[in-house]
Order: structure tokens, then C-alpha cells, then sequence
DNA sequence: ATTTCGCATGCAACTTTGTTGCAAAAAGAT
DNA sequence: ATCTTTTTGCAACAAAGTTGCATGCGAAAT
């Protein structure tokens, strides 16, 4: 673990620093998705909040990372499966919210389907998200 | 105009106020979908700050608008089209979010299709963004 | 039309969340 | 070990959202 985190941060030139390999791990455990604010609650005093901000703020830039929308004024984010690259991202997969645990899912095998826009709309990016319940809440 | 107001309003029980029928009429006016910072701009200093609160979150509960999902730490009301009705949303319709103007408009046409989830996982909801340049902006 | 009652609003105070500038500290390079 | 660049923490701030409570207004009853 420790040495692919190390291998992450490097092969996105980026500096290896305590906060980064910590929030990079908390990511690795979790195979969900995670808040700003649990990233928070998890590093404890550790880290200042700022700090977190702008760790979850180049990770998203690198491409490590990549947002699911919600209707929660809150963002998530979880690690990127496919290869996404700075300013590229492709991770057409579907999310899965659980209405009972609050866990978020990347079903990465899940792929959104292709829709048919009405005329004129240019469509450059596609988000699914489901919520329900998961196998563990049912 | 006027009269949809008050229709939309009585047929939900709810008492017709100042602030309900102003922020109902920003809906009516503008075909996409409003944040609560567009309808504080919009509304200027003739409604409270909370009170634009309380106006949305009764709303929603009452199905006359539903949220839709942004990565980008802010949440997006829109009418409901179809026969919404108390805690019963079933706006299973695409939503476009334009790049450039930024407008949010629902393409209630397009309905969202169907994915096979693994198994486990039971859905109860779903939502589709679609991010772009709209017809006025490509 | 007037009174009554309950719901809606405004205000104040507060909490939470997110941003910015800058100096100190830590990483990486030499 | 020293230098340079990047990252961090702190402080101060701004923005966003919440809560309790007294007042005002809408809708119904008289
Ligand atoms: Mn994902
Ligand atoms: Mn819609
Ligand atoms: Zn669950
Ligand atoms: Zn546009």
C-alpha cells in the first residue's frame, strides 16, 4: 500500500508529503466514496482543513480523482479506476448511492448508456447516478 | 400567469404568500433550473435570505420542484413536469447543464435509460446529468 | 367586515463551509 | 549540507446554511 501510493504521487509529479499519502490511503481503503467532510472527521487534528481543500483540489486536477454529483450540496469524490490524465477524465461509469449507509459505489463495470439528445445540444460529459439500496443495506 | 400561481399554490395547500408566488413565478418565467444564490439575486432585497430557504425546501416537499444533482457544491431546483406529488418524485428525465451559459435545462423528452445493476444492489432512483454547450452556446 | 388562529416571515445570532495571503516548514534538487 | 521550490498552517475573511423566537399576514370562521 505504501509503496503504491508512493507510485501514484510520483507518476503525477507530484511531491510526497504527509497529507497526501494520508488522504490518498484513506481513499484506498474506503472502496466508496468520500466527502470533504469525512476526509476531515478521518485525518482528525492531523491536517489543517485547508490543507484538505487543496489536496483533494490537485488530486482532482492530476486526474487521481474525479467528482460524483450530488443533490446534497455536498461533492464526492473517489479514486479514478480508468486511466484518467490531468484535465482528462473518462470515467463513464455509474454511481451508486446507498439511501440506508450513505456509501457511494463506483460500479465501474456499470457503463452509462449512450442517450439521444434533442437537437442543437453538444454533449461532452455523462453522469449517472443511482440511489437505492446496496447489497449490505437491503 | 397569475392564475397558474395561485392554482399550482392552492391545489398544494399552501397559502399564498408574497415570496411563494414570486419564486414559483422565477420558476415559470425561466425555462431551466434556478440555485438558490439565482433566486436571492433575482428576488433582490424583497425576501429574506431565509426565507428563500423555507420557500424551496416547502417546495420540494411538496413536489412542486425537484433537485438536480451538480459537481459542483450547489444544488439546482427545477419544476416538475410530470404529476409530482408529495415525498412521490418521478422526474426520470435527463438534465442538460450548458458549459458556457451555464444554464440547466430539463430535457423532460429524453427519459432516462435503463442500466443492469449487479446483483444486490436494489435502485430506486434515478439521475442523469449531462454536461455540454446548448444550442445557443455551440 | 371583523375577529381569530395558525402558518409564514424577518431578524438576530450562530454554525458550517469554503477562500485567500502570507510566513514558516518540508521536499526535492544540486 | 545548502539552496530552491513547493506545500503547509495559520489567521482572517467571505459565503452559505441553520435555528429560535417575536411579529405579521392569510385564510377561515363568525
Ligand atoms: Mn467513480
Ligand atoms: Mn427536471
Ligand atoms: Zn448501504
Ligand atoms: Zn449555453
Amino acid at each position: 500500500m505504501e509503496a503504491q501510493i508512493d507510485e501514484i504521487l510520483r507518476k503525477n509529479q507530484l511531491s510526497v508529503t504527509g497529507s497526501r499519502k494520508r488522504i490518498l490511503e484513506l481513499f484506498l481503503m474506503s472502496n466508496g466514496a468520500l466527502a470533504h467532510g469525512d476526509i476531515e472527521k478521518k485525518t482528525g487534528e492531523k491536517f489543517d482543513r485547508v490543507t484538505v481543500y487543496r489536496t483533494l483540489q490537485t488530486f482532482l486536477e492530476k486526474g487521481i480523482i474525479h467528482t460524483i454529483p450530488t443533490s446534497d450540496n455536498s461533492v464526492l469524490y473517489a479514486l479514478c479506476k480508468d486511466n484518467c490524465s490531468e484535465g482528462h477524465h473518462h470515467d463513464d461509469h455509474v454511481h451508486f448511492i446507498c439511501q440506508k449507509c450513505a456509501k457511494t459505489i463506483c460500479l465501474a463495470d456499470v457503463h452509462i448508456p449512450q442517450v439521444k439528445l434533442p437537437g442543437g445540444f453538444l454533449p461532452h460529459d455523462y453522469q449517472m447516478v443511482v440511489t437505492g439500496l446496496c447489497a449490505a443495506c437491503r
